[in-house]
RNA sequence: GGGCUCGUAGCUCAGUUGGUUAGAGCGCGUCGUUGACAUCGACGAGGUCUCCAGUUCAAAUCUGGACGAGCCCACCA
């Protein structure tokens, strides 16, 4: 029974919550082929993995409540719940920061160390991070599965990668091909179109003249091949001008021909309404060139230097040339005016903050809108060997219900995602990352993991984009492409909680891959939650000097306390804002339930539990029924996600219920001999049951109580008692 | 240009399908307790739920509009 010395005044998380969780550990039950057989039907999250660039932040923290929450009370409910860890390699993000780090500490770069070198180096630090981020993910009180831990550059995770590769290549949706990308000249790599930020330039905006016509650009370096001139077919100013018309004049370097074109992706509201088009630079003007089977120079090389097309500039910066440029066209009488108030779009690198240059190169791409037969049965809607598209089964799979996006809001922000989607240009020039399983000799291609048989093979040099391999996860976690036993009883899997930050990166990524490899989808229910943000509702940030550290709140406050200031009063898809203020509430109230329990507890060591109830009076019935109430709400909440509300209901009946009401009420009752024994049923039992409840969001402090509780048939953890509902 | 979200107490935010005196954290006032509680309890101050119009027996909640804040997407050279 309890004794005083072990219940002090305070709860102490710090010297509970190590010890707890080792326990939890040491019982098994994270792995659900542990658990009791009773606990039957699969239930499975797969944690999104954390990149291996430093630490653990808030948002990682309000992700793994929010998981831990849905794990625990399923566990609860009896299922079989798997919750997978595992990290990120994060190619591009983790390959910078080890690089800028080498520049600063030995003026190096990757090139200086050669390839193996380098890798040798990026691993070390991944290492490092690895180890960091999974002590801090088990401080929160993760109830994650560690011995199925995964990392997306592991062996089997490769064996995914390429066998996913592999498979795709020889469906036709892979493809090689020259396309204009989104070429960083500093990181010396493509970029992914959702890996760009852009960013608003004041810039001064030239009016040129060329020929009879009058076009704008802020961009005159790229100028120098223009030899098309493009309008719209609609615009009446130029109806004189017939498409194919060439017509001579004098432009940067000499003489030239223009030849017209005409093309609705013309704005003629913009500037003049005429436009000239540097394909080798510019999408628009790459799809333009595309439709018209026109000719593409490059005017830039891959360092960001002007080519010799541009004669004397040859060599050049563009940034450098551009006011030479400027300066010799007015000389020429070419500059008509300028617009110095004019607001441009710059591409950057959101890694590492680079000015894009898009390029047309040779490149891997995923084609989203090619038709092929849909290799698999089983997926509702679909047949097998209908003919669909990637596009079509990503939107399919959504507007049939398959995979549920809430809040509901999302799947429109999805749907017009999948719409404008383009081919996924999927090569990078990095070296940190999966290899792409392709090999050449001369003219010959050969795809597969293994180097051909023969001499003279050399492998792709280029690395795959990070999503490819974090796109597999949900499948490549539990095995596949082997058949195991994890695949068949967890995919696929319950429920998928990210921040909606990430919805096109991954979700929609990860929705692409598995429909098509396995003809199921990745996840039954996608729950999005808002970005963490200061009290201010600003983005956290070194520089602004506001960023709270999960684990500086879970040392001052304890883990629990932390989890509930991510998970009250928040709603879902909406921005979270923290402050330690609010973590400190919470800290109190876990101290509250502290001594709910020490008041509990030393009134009832004289107490045991017997099986037959003891005959109970009316008040005792009533506070029963009115737990029995409040339970069915909380859980109800929970059913629909609704995480904040479900926790609120127990806040406010244990602190202004049970605690001010029932405990008050209770302490003449207990004084009272024939009665007692009743209400210290009671109390046993409704505290038992409510930390059932709480459990999900406060796992330490109930289980803490739990262990001292004098109940019967007590488990050897909370973590596996029945939900009382 | 398109789309989305938000505008509720001094501050940061909840408010589930419209229903009795609109809630939490922090802050504030008075009193009480200090033998469950870094306290805690009781009571209280403080809100025209941004504004306007509409639907309804009834709206913070639904509809339309205005104003304000923020976010996402997009090929305006």
């Amino acid at each position: 029974m309890a004794k005083l010395e072990e219940l002090p005044k305070t709860y102490n998380p710090q010297q509970a919550e190590a010890r707890i969780y080792k326990l939890w550990e040491k019982s098994g039950f994270f792995n659900p082929d542990n658990l009791p057989k009773a606990f039957k039907e699969p239930f499975s999250i797969i944690l999104p993995p954390p990149n291996v660039t430093g630490t653990l932040h808030m948002g990682h923290a309000a992700m793994l409540a929010f998981e831990d929450v849905l794990i625990r009370w399923q566990r609860m409910k009896g299922f079989r719940t798997l919750w997978l860890p595992g990290t990120d390699h994060a190619a591009i993000a983790t390959q910078s920061k080890v690089e800028n780090m080498l520049y600063k500490e030995k003026k190096q770069t990757r090139h200086d160390l050669g390839r193996t070198e380098f890798l040798k180096l990026v691993g070390e630090f991944a290492q490092e991070s690895h180890d960091t981020i999974v002590n801090q993910i088990r401080r929160m009180g993760s109830s994650l599965d560690w011995s199925r831990e995964a990392f997306t550059l592991d062996e089997k995770r490769n064996l995914a990668v390429n066998t996913a590769f592999q498979r795709m290549y020889e469906g036709g949706l892979i493809y090689r091909g020259d396309r204009i990308v989104n070429w960083d000249p500093r990181m010396q790599t493509t970029v992914s179109d959702d890996e760009i930020e852009w960013k608003e330039e004041k810039t001064p905006f030239y009016y040129l003249r060329y020929g009879p016509f009058t076009i704008g650009t802020a961009r005159p370096e790229t100028k120098f091949g223009d030899k098309y001139v493009v309008m719209h077919p609609k615009d009446k100013r130029y109806a004189q001008y017939k498409h194919g018309d060439i017509i001579p004049l004098e432009w940067i370097n000499g003489k030239i021909t223009a030849t017209v074109i005409k093309d609705e992706a013309v704005d003629m509201e913009f500037g003049s309404g005429v436009m000239t088009i540097t394909p080798f630079h510019d999408r628009t003007d790459f799809e333009i060139a595309e439709r018209h089977h026109l000719e593409k120079e490059r005017i830039i090389d891959l360092k960001g230097k002007l080519l010799p097309i541009a004669g004397e500039f040859a060599g050049t910066y563009i940034t450098k040339a551009r006011p030479q440029i400027i300066e010799k066209l007015r000389n020429k009488d070419l500059l008509e005016r300028v617009d110095e108030n004019y607001v441009h779009r710059l591409a950057t690198n959101s890694r590492g903050g680079n000015v894009i240059e898009p390029q047309i190169m040779r490149q891997w791409f995923v084609a989203v809108n090619k038709e092929f037969p849909f290799p698999h049965a089983g997926l509702k809607g679909i047949k097998k060997g209908q003919k669909t598209t990637i596009k079509r089964l990503m939107l399919h799979v959504v507007k049939t219900k398959q995979v549920e996006i809430l809040p509901k809001r999302f799947e429109k922000v999805y749907f017009h995602w999948v719409n404008n989607l383009r081919d996924w240009c999927i090569s990078r020039q990095i070296w940190y990352g999966h290899r792409i399983p392709v090999w050449y000799r001369g003219e010959k291609l050969s795809c597969g993991a293994q180097q051909p048989k023969g001499k003279g093979w050399e492998q792709d040099q280029d690395t795959l984009d990070t999503w490819f391999s974090s796109g597999l996860w949900t499948l490549s976690t539990l095995g596949w492409p082997k058949e195991t036993k994890d695949l068949k009883t967890f995919h696929p899997t319950s429920v998928l909680e990210t921040g909606y930050d990430i919805l096109f990166f991954w979700v929609a990524r990860m929705i692409l891959m598995t429909t098509y490899l396995l003809g199921e989808v990745p996840f039954k229910t996608v729950y999005l939650h808002g970005l963490v943000r200061d009290s201010q509702g600003r983005k956290m940030s070194k520089s602004l000097g506001n960023v709270i550290n999960p684990l500086d709140m879970v040392n001052a406050y304890g883990a629990d306390a932390t989890r509930l200031s991510l998970l009250i009063g928040t709603a879902p898809g909406q921005d979270i804002s923290l402050s330690e203020d609010r973590v400190r509430g919470y800290r109190n109230f876990v101290n509250k339930i502290w001594n709910i329990g020490r008041f509990t507890l030393l009134k009832t060591e004289d107490f045991k539990p017997l099986k037959t109830p003891p005959p109970l009076g009316t008040e005792e019935k009533r506070i029963l029924k009115e737990f029995h109430r409040t339970a069915e709400q909380a859980t109800r909440s929970l059913e629909r996600f609704q995480f904040s509300h479900a926790a609120e209901i127990m806040y406010h009946y244990l602190w202004h219920t049970f605690a001010d009401k029932v405990i008050e009420q209770s302490k003449p009752v207990l004084q009272d001999p024939k009665k007692k024994k009743a209400r210290q049923y009671v109390l046993v039992q409704v505290l038992a049951d409510s930390l059932k409840i709480l459990h999900p969001f406060a796992p330490f402090v109930t289980e803490e109580l739990y262990q001292k509780l004098p109940l019967l048939n007590k488990k050897k953890t909370l973590m596996i008692e029945r939900w009382p509902v």
